[in-house]
RNA sequence: GUGGCCGUAGCUCAAUGGUAGAGUCCUGGUUUGUGGUACCAGUUGUUGUGGGUUCGAAUCCCAUCGGCCACCCCA
């Protein structure tokens, strides 16, 4: 049979495949974003990754195009436009509209769903991708603005980063549109000058300050000397804490969301990942179309991706290991029925298993635990069986220690993973 | 969506238009109750795919698919 009648083993074009141990990064990456959330009071929500078309179309004029080219949009067998979720603020905010009445507020949330966008894939941009999401709901205060910063500098550090290793930047919106207003700009000119302050960092000083001087803005308006009054409270909090890698930048606007106050991004400062861990910032309100009523947040979210190539960069990504502590082998496949009760012994003891079922040689029973990374290994046979004891082998070291049948359980269950 | 670089064994990569190779992995053996180190032997393959140029193409050209990079975008 030729090749080319055959299926191609590659994952569709810009989504990734999750082997055991990718798998087992992500997890672990994901429990650490739980934790950092959790502990600051934020409670997990989901939704379908399918949401109506409209829910974005909707939103306004002005992304029809992104909507329309870069998402996944289809029609279904009963007519209706089916949108793959490309971004959660709309479904969070269908999420808190309808049951706007029976949420105590603030209100905390966050979630980690994936997302696919029909882009052109590239280093860290996928079209699939996973995002945490974080968001606090119901609050005009700076504190709100404060903690969810620190919660996104709180999930940096719990990944092992210091803060040589990233920064925050914060600039404002409401002080850059002041700036615009008092240029005299016109709704199209603020969008140019929004869209210049947003590739600052990507030109020269020379060319920026052309092009600022071409719309008509000062120079010193965007100076990261002017803090705007609530970002430098905000900023004498966080140095008060010890915190010293959260900075004012005038040049953050992020793009032209729902964004009305503060707004910011984590940056990895690695030379190799020149880029945006994620961002976010505050909105005036984001159920407004759904119901009348204001509900004014602030969040921000951060991508798997981005995440794994700044800790990878690091050496900050942990060895793999298996939830599978033991790797049960036969000496003679006839001892598959003692071998079974013994496993079962210990899996009622809490103690995870894997077992062999005598078809290859011992010795190929064995690389196979050493090839699934299980990190210890018992071998039945009839001398351990009358013995009632057992050799267990650190499938790592090649040490063995022998251990009574009544030990066993006891001797893995104190060998925390 | 625009432009550039790339695609060779399962993996990492050689081969400058003239017989497709190395390391690793894998399989068997040294070793029929013991892996990861050692030694011996063996398979690595429609050179992403489809056309074209040529006596001859992994190599040059076109298309297409996929990866990477920059732009765009970054909800």
């Amino acid at each position: 049979m030729s090749k080319s009648d055959k299926l191609s083993t590659d994952p569709y074009k810009g989504v990734r495949d999750f082997y055991p141990e990718d798998q087992a990064m992500l997890n672990r990456l994901f429990s650490v974003l739980r934790m950092v959330c959790e502990r600051v009071g934020y409670v997990e929500y989901g939704a379908s990754v399918l949401e109506p078309a409209e829910l974005y179309k909707s939103k306004n004029a002005e992304n029809e195009e992104i909507i329309n080219e870069q998402t996944y949009t289809f029609t279904d067998r009963g007519d209706r436009e089916v949108t793959l979720r490309p971004e959660m603020t709309p479904t969070v905010a269908r999420m808190v509209a309808a049951k706007r009445r029976e949420f105590g507020y603030p209100l905390r949330l966050y979630s980690i769903p994936n997302f696919f966008r029909y882009e052109r894939p590239q280093r860290g941009r996928l079209r699939e991708f996973w995002q945490l999401n974080v968001d606090i709901f119901g609050s005009r205060s700076l504190a709100a603005d404060t903690e969810i910063i620190s919660v996104a500098y709180g999930v940096m550090r719990a990944l092992g980063g210091s803060e040589s290793d990233f920064v925050i930047k914060v600039g404002s919106r409401p002080a850059m549109n002041e700036v615009a207003q008092r240029a005299g700009l016109s709704p199209e000119a603020t969008k140019k000058f929004f869209a210049l302050l947003d590739r600052r960092a990507k030109m020269p000083t020379t060319e920026f300050e052309q092009n600022l001087q071409a719309l008509g803005v000062p120079m010193a308006a965007v100076s990261p000397d002017e803090v705007p009054a609530d970002i430098a409270e905000m900023l004498e909090q966080f140095r008060a804490g010890g915190v010293g890698n959260i900075v004012y930048d005038p040049s953050i606007v992020r793009g032209f969301a729902y964004y009305t106050g503060i707004v910011f991004e984590v940056f990895d400062l690695h030379p190799q990942n020149n880029r945006a861990v994620g961002g976010g910032g505050r909105y005036d309100n984001l159920t407004a179309l759904f119901d009348d009523e204001p509900m004014p947040g602030v969040g921000f979210a951060m991508g798997d991706e981005p995440l794994r190539l700044f800790m990878d960069a690091r050496g900050l990504i942990p060895p793999y290991t298996p939830p599978t502590q033991v790797y049960v082998a036969l000496a003679a496949p006839e001892l598959l029925p003692e071998a079974t009760t013994l496993v079962q012994e210990l899996r009622q003891a809490g103690v995870c298993v894997a077992q062999d079922f005598g078809e290859r040689k011992l010795g190929d029973q064995i690389k196979a635990a050493s090839k699934h990374k299980i990190p210890h290994l018992i071998v039945v046979g009839q001398d351990e069986l009358t013995a009632g004891a057992f050799a267990v082998r650190d499938l790592t070291t090649g040490e063995e220690e022998h251990v009574g049948r009544a030990e066993l359980a006891a001797y893995f269950l104190t060998r925390t993973i």
